[in-house]
RNA sequence: GGUCCGUUCGUCUAGGGGUCAGGACGCGUCCCUUUCACGGAUGAAACACGGGUUCGAUUCCCGUACGGACUACCA
């Protein structure tokens, strides 16, 4: 059977960094099996909607490359691939579910649940307490019928029988066993019309034929309830196989990384910025970060799953073909950033200059620095092997671009002594006079100078530096003067001079 | 509290009855380079604990400890 897998993620915000790790490992199932990848939206929850977040989450999967086969914005003859949309279609099947016996209606209200709760310390609706409750087990049905006539609020909930030990396969943990006693009678249909995540996830994932699950650990506890649902829809036999993706944890403390973790240990913990109403709402994200979107993916998959071997470094091709569901550890892995960095400056270091400055040209844009297509390309190829983020380019590659901001004095007030000024002023005589201006040509006659005038390299090549880049350290002294140009590397050359 | 899941260097992980327990990030040292980085070499650094099973357990089983998730008319 064709294999199908979803991401299913709720519009209640920015995507978070583990649900693009969830949409890979979904992706990267999907290709390797020559199936179909979908993206539903889980808006079933209208108190939580937020405008934005369903483009958020699809300009998100655009990015780091995993745009779904159907689904929201993408096509698709499953659909409506929204929840709320398919309203109607719970509604069917809640009914269908009372109808044989694996479901009723109740009639308390949360604020009643409520209550009981603040009395009884771990109340529970369960096969225990509903027939003390408020419901169609108990109710005459005529009551219920005329209570759902004229628009009373109700609910209906599964209706789970004691006595089963419920079995689950899991594809990464193994077998997982549930006692049905233990579980409780879960709203399937809330009282607004809505379904809940349970029912609507169950049956969309029948109707629009999942073959497996791939979602976090937080859902295996709720897995029982899920296997139940199948069960009482007699659609046991197409089940989809259970996987539970271990979680993404804080990089120091307890517990799993959450948005605030972003501000707290300054990182992105988004794919994408995020502009939200107030300024702890609003996240940067990997993109703004200089980030390419080959390196978060490659690091994210590398996050709670691996092939085995040695193999850091993977391209999408090697990604598809080497994952596999098994692979996928079991524990929580902790978000590294400096691993991320890392994984960066490989993928930048791996680029091709002319991609590069591609990438760079926006933000160079946005300095004011208007170069030739030629000059940004050797830009980012000096600067290529010293870079971590894309921003550092323009950032601390500036001087590239303008004129020397600042000297680092420290070298200075070392090197810029006794009669080191005249000399200097000598070689920028010399340099002047330069026909061919070129990084061989320069070096070879710095060289000579230096022999001539029975100095050290150390008494000149440091300054020169400064004079260039103002910082000590950078790209080669003779690249960075072919690439600014004879008249730019006297200028600054003269400028050095005249601030001392 | 209850249910379920987990535990190899600081971190991500490989491995799996007999290995010098391997790699990567980070950290230290050295080489390259009179800058910084890159690159190369090298070092420190781990099988949570206690019982079994076994000739032999890091690996299999059971406990303990610790960590995590869930426990809503949220997903």
């Amino acid at each position: 059977m064709a294999v199908r897998v979803r991401f299913a993620p709720s519009p209640t915000g920015a995507l978070h960094i583990g649900g693009v790790r969830t949409a890979l490992y979904n992706y990267l199932f999907a290709r390797q099996q020559g199936g179909t990848f979908i993206l539903r939206i889980e808006d079933t929850d209208q108190g939580r909607y937020v405008p934005g977040a369903e483009e958020y989450i699809i300009e998100a999967l655009k990015w780091v490359g995993l745009a779904p086969d159907e689904g929201v914005g993408f096509g698709g003859n499953e659909g409506p691939y929204r929840q709320s949309d398919r309203k109607e279609i719970y509604h069917k099947y809640a009914h269908e579910l009372v109808e044989r016996g694996h479901a009723y209606y109740a009639f308390d209200t949360p604020v009643e649940l409520e209550e009981r709760r603040q009395v009884e310390e771990h109340f529970t609706y369960n096969h225990l307490t509903r027939n003390g409750l408020n419901n169609s087990l108990v109710l005459d049905s005529a009551v219920v019928q005329q209570r759902i006539s004229q628009d009373d609020p109700f609910v209906v909930r599964l209706k789970v029988e004691p006595g089963r030990r419920i079995l689950i396969q899991d594809l990464i943990r193994g077998e997982v066993a549930f006692e049905s006693s233990e579980l409780d009678d879960k709203v399937l249909l809330k009282a607004d019309g809505m379904p809940t995540y349970h029912l609507a996830n169950i049956v969309d994932d029948h109707l629009m034929r999942i073959t497996h699950v791939i979602r976090g650990e937080e859902w295996l506890p709720s897995t029982a309830h899920h296997v139940l649902l199948y069960e009482g829809f007699g659609w046991q036999d197409t089940m989809p196989k259970f996987s539970h993706l271990p979680l993404i944890m804080k990089p120091v403390g307890n517990g799993k990384l959450s948005k605030r973790d972003g501000a707290k240990f300054g990182m992105p913990v988004f794919p994408l910025s995020w502009k939200g109403e107030t300024e702890e709402d609003s996240f940067e994200g990997f993109r703004e970060a200089g980030f390419l979107p080959e390196a978060v993916v490659n690091f994210l998959a590398l996050l709670g799953w691996h092939p085995g071997g040695d193999q850091e470094i993977f391209s999408r091709e090697e990604l598809i073909n080497a994952f596999s569901i098994e692979h996928i550890g079991k524990s929580g892995a902790r978000f590294d950033y400096e691993k991320a960095k890392s994984f960066n400056q490989k993928y930048i270091h791996a680029k091709d200059n002319a991609s590069l400055a591609t990438m760079v040209r926006p933000l160079a844009a946005a300095k004011g620095y208007e170069v030739s297509d030629a000059f940004l390309e050797k830009a980012v190829g000096l600067m290529k092997e010293r870079v971590t983020f894309l921003q550092d380019f323009v950032e601390t590659g500036y001087y590239l671009f303008e004129p020397v901001k600042f000297y680092d004095e420290e070298t200075l007030v070392k090197r810029w002594n006794g009669d080191i000024p005249a000399v200097f002023a000598a070689l920028t005589e010399k340099v002047a006079t330069f026909e061919e201006f070129n990084a061989v040509a320069l070096e070879e006659s710095v060289k000579s100078f230096i022999q001539e005038k029975n100095l050290k390299p150390g008494d000149i090549l440091p300054l020169l530096r400064i004079a260039l880049a103002g910082t000590m350290k950078g790209p080669a002294v003779y690249e960075m003067a072919e690439l600014l140009g004879k008249n730019a590397t006297l200028e600054r050359l003269k400028a050095l001079q005249s601030s001392r």
